[in-house]
RNA sequence: GUCCCCAUCGUCUAGCCUGGUCUAGGACAAGAGCUUUUCAAGCUCUCGACACCGGUUCAAAUCCGGUUGGGGACACCA
């Protein structure tokens, strides 16, 4: 039986990195029919927060990777203890006292050559001369993370260990730890790291950090995890976007790549955009409603759902996030369209009052107000002036929204309403009432 | 400094294991065009890479060695 797990410390939010070995050993799990186990790795009484734990966890289910069973090492402090113990008598560890510390149980490194055999990257040879001798259990009675690692690997059964790149080097001393305590070996695989856009280490400025704020930003967690996917693993046939099921159908830990692969906003933005644009309406109705209240763009206990609905699906096709719509779609919440000075000057400096009046005089006369009858009386009201379509059209979009972009001019004057319509084009009709 | 890992378009990658089918394929980004009611979407096209040096071989992106470059680790953090 495979069992994988991910061993997240709570001493900050579940980033980038965390997620993408999250999610490979998931998936690892999916495509064996094995276990995924959650270990949270809270020796360090001083870093670790509960708010963290709660963070991590919520992330986890967010992006949908479900766990089959979930440790504390905060609660397994006796376990690491009695291991020391055994280790201690059989000469394999010492204790050391220190004046300002206390005790600690240190274990002896013999000089040897230890090879380690990762699934990704074959063969690896480390020479113990590079290694000192190592803490396990620190002078406040707490396991470090080496030693700790080890005994609930092995206690858990785990049978393979898929890790960043980063814990390679802990590698040949979990190794020495395992023989003296004469657990049989897992399986190693060690995920190339995500760098930044720049090369280096992921940051707040190379691409947001935790998973939740890319929740807030309104990334969809299927495109996230689309996203992650395609970090250092390619299905083959140039196949990109795909749900997970499919993923878990071709995935295999060997065909990971070694290349340490750099986080792209833009690629992120577009694979999110494919997903927007062919989910359920209804369910980007779920999402966007609460960023709209927290806008105050609705009220939480008085809304018209179904308004919400009908605009969203005016700017499905066009959002790159969700957090766009709330931007994109303000003035259909507000009293008055909050105006860009620059689209304001290039459309409307120039008196259309005559335009406008008329505009909305036919609106006043329709006798079925909808988009089609919109159009059609424009277009006719254009043809009677003797104008371009466009000399009129963009004037009027920027006057009832305030943008140059956004959904199209009859569509935007339907759902705004009869009476914000006219309202809107008032304020910009001179000497008439 | 010591140890370890890595190296194909700006970015993600296919190809590498099992050399010839590679004047290196796809996607994102960028640029151009079509469409058009703006923006976006969509469609078409363009730009753009085997880090370098040497070796093996009839033949190297592919195998070997070195150089350079990038990354990681060297805690009583995890």
């Amino acid at each position: 039986m495979i069992r994988v797990r991910f061993a997240p410390s709570p001493t900050g939010n579940l980033h980038i990195g965390g997620a993408r070995t999250a999610l490979f050993n998931w998936l690892y799990a999916r495509a064996k029919s094995g276990e995924f186990i959650l270990r949270i790795e809270d020796t360090d009484k001083l870093r670790s927060r509960q708010e963290y734990v709660d963070e991590i966890l919520g992330s986890l289910k967010w992006l949908g990777f479900e766990w089959n069973e979930v440790y504390y090492q905060s609660q397994r402090l006796k376990r690491y203890q009695e291991c020391a113990e055994k280790l201690l008598a059989q000469g394999k560890a010492y204790k050391e006292k220190s004046p300002e510390k206390g005790e600690a149980v240190i274990f002896k490194v013999m000089p040897q050559n230890i090879r380690i055999n990762d699934l990704i990257r074959g063969e690896i040879v480390f020479d113990s001369k590079a290694i000192k001798d190592q803490v396990l259990i620190k002078s406040d009675g707490t396991a470090t993370y080496n030693f700790a690692c080890v005994v609930d690997d092995a206690d858990m059964n785990i049978s393979h260990v898929i890790r960043g790149d980063d814990h390679i080097s802990n590698t040949p001393k979990q190794v020495l730890l395992y023989e003296a305590l004469g657990l049989p070996l897992p399986v190693f695989a060690h995920l190339p790291l995500i760098l930044g856009a720049e090369g280096g280490r992921l940051s707040k400025r190379t691409g947001a950090t935790a998973i939740s704020d890319y929740r807030r930003m309104g990334y969809l967690p299927q495109a996230l995890v689309n996203y992650l996917l395609l970090l250092s693993w390619a299905p083959g046939e140039d196949r990109e976007v795909m749900d997970i099921q499919e993923a878990i159908k071709l995935f295999d830990i060997k065909d990971v790549n070694k290349t340490a692969a750099a986080f792209d906003m833009h690629k992120l933005n577009w694979i999110n955009s494919q997903y927007i644009k062919e989910e359920d309406p209804q369910k980007i109705t779920d999402i966007v409603i609460p960023l709209l209240i927290e806008r105050k763009y609705i009220d939480k206990d008085n809304f018209d759902r179904n308004y919400v609905f009908s605009l969203v699906k005016l700017f499905q096709g066009r959002l790159n996030t969700l957090a766009e719509f709330a931007e994109w779609a303000d003035f259909f919440f507000t009293e008055d369209p909050v105006m860009d000075p620059e689209a304001e000057e290039k459309f409307l400096a120039k008196d259309l009052s005559r335009e406008f009046s008329l505009f909305s005089e036919r609106l006043a006369s329709l006798h079925v107000f909808e988009v089609s009858t919109i159009e059609e009386s424009f277009r006719q009201l254009v043809k009677e002036l003797g104008i371009e379509t466009r000399a009129l059209i963009h004037p009027l979009r920027v006057a009832l929204t305030g943008k140059t972009i956004g959904p199209g001019l009859f569509e935007v004057v339907y759902y705004l309403g009869r009476e914000r319509t006219e309202k809107r084009l008032r304020r910009w009709i001179k000497g008439r009432s």
